[in-house]
DNA sequence: AACGACATTACCCATTTGGGTGATTTACAT
DNA sequence: ATGTAAATCACCCAAATGGGTAATGTCGTT
């Protein structure tokens, strides 16, 4: 089964010794092999449509367009490219902005070679690889932040807001005056320092909270 | 250094067979130990104070509570347990109910069980494991969905709403009159369906256009 | 050439919202 | 017991919003 697996593979990478290093485990891998080499972003760009990579490995500190950046800009070139961070990086930002950018896993350099095979094979297979870490955070932002400095009903009304209900009929949902809920209204602009409707939601929806 | 480790690990699983089998697996590996074993959340939420599991395989199909629901539950009672989901379901509305509630990995049943046991491993060294199909399916909700209605000009008004700008501001920032601006918002809640500027913001944020 | 989508502007009007101030009651913690 | 937070309600007023209708110019497609 194995041996007939034949992965090709590009590399954007701007230091040539962990270029090297990871060119030589692919290569002499089963069923792996490396079919292009770039040190920037633009040298991928411009070159990338020569290769047909199954899986483009690409590193976020580069000479010139950063590697977050270029993931877009490669996706446009070829939408069906199958790009996996590959970088020392494990800020939040930089994995998310990769992530919503279009990369499809996110791994952390360094880790066992067999480690790297095995998420390349992931991504051959349709799956995301993602190192512990990264997976741990990735999850983490799906949990919803319960520091919430709001009260119970202040959450419903919340919820009630992010759903286009004006206060009349929250009032009635709510089986109280239509004056409490402008009350409530009101320490939630407060609270979270915002001053209308479409700014309490949109805070409260990039916090997590609905 | 394997031999160092000892995970132990509950299991809620309602099919005897099943349970029977996990235990088994577990029980015969290296550094493994099944501490506990329920048929139902009910079971688990009851007795899981007498047993003190690092990780708690959690089945979704259960007789009573559902997976899902117990997952909230079993956090109340222990905020550290680590629940991984252990199920056929691979529902994105399922999974992502899972991730929400607060598991913190979620594994389709019936494959290797070499996999279990590295998702185990992974969730104890602070990792959080999914299979491929769950990993992609999480990647995937990073990635903004491209097939926006609306138009360029109507995506920068939305883009304000969102921060709560007013007529008049977005106007100025797009130096042009605060009428144009108003059907602009009007445009945007035809093609949305909506009739307030916190629903429109929701509905984007939901869908993952801004 | 005609059509539709987009961007721009204008006017009118009823409704809603946001902000200010103030009051009562309950409940929980210091 | 005293205070603080929460939930409830009221009134006022200026500003903003949502909805309707209508017009013009540009651009790309058919």
């Amino acid at each position: 089964m194995k041996s007939t697996l034949n992965i090709k593979i590009c590399i954007v990478e701007d230091d040539a010794l962990i270029l090297k290093s990871l060119q030589q485990v692919l290569n002499n891998a089963e069923g792996f092999s490396v079919t292009g080499t770039f040190f920037s972003a633009e040298a991928a760009l411009e070159n990338l449509k020569d290769h047909h990579p199954d899986v483009l490995l690409l590193d976020i500190d580069l000479p010139g367009i950063s590697g977050i950046d270029a993931i877009s800009k490669l996706k446009k070139l070829q939408p069906e490219l199958n790009i996996v961070m590959l970088t020392v990086h494990e800020e939040s930002q930089l994995v998310f902005s990769a992530l919503h950018n279009g990369a499809v896993g996110y791994l952390v350099k360094g880790s066992n070679s067999k480690y790297l095979l095995q998420g390349i094979r992931e991504v051959f297979e349709g799956g995301a690889p993602m190192s512990p870490s990264i997976a741990r955070q990735v999850i983490a932002s799906f949990k919803p932040q319960t520091e919430t400095i709001l009260s119970n009903r202040e959450m419903e009304v919340l919820q009630k807001l992010s759903n286009g209900t004006n206060n009349k009929q929250i009032a009635e949902d709510l089986f109280v005056s239509t004056n409490t809920i402008k009350a409530h209204i009101k320490n939630i602009y407060k609270k979270l320092h915002v001053n209308s409707r479409a700014e309490a939601v949109s805070k409260a929806m990039k916090k997590g909270w609905i």
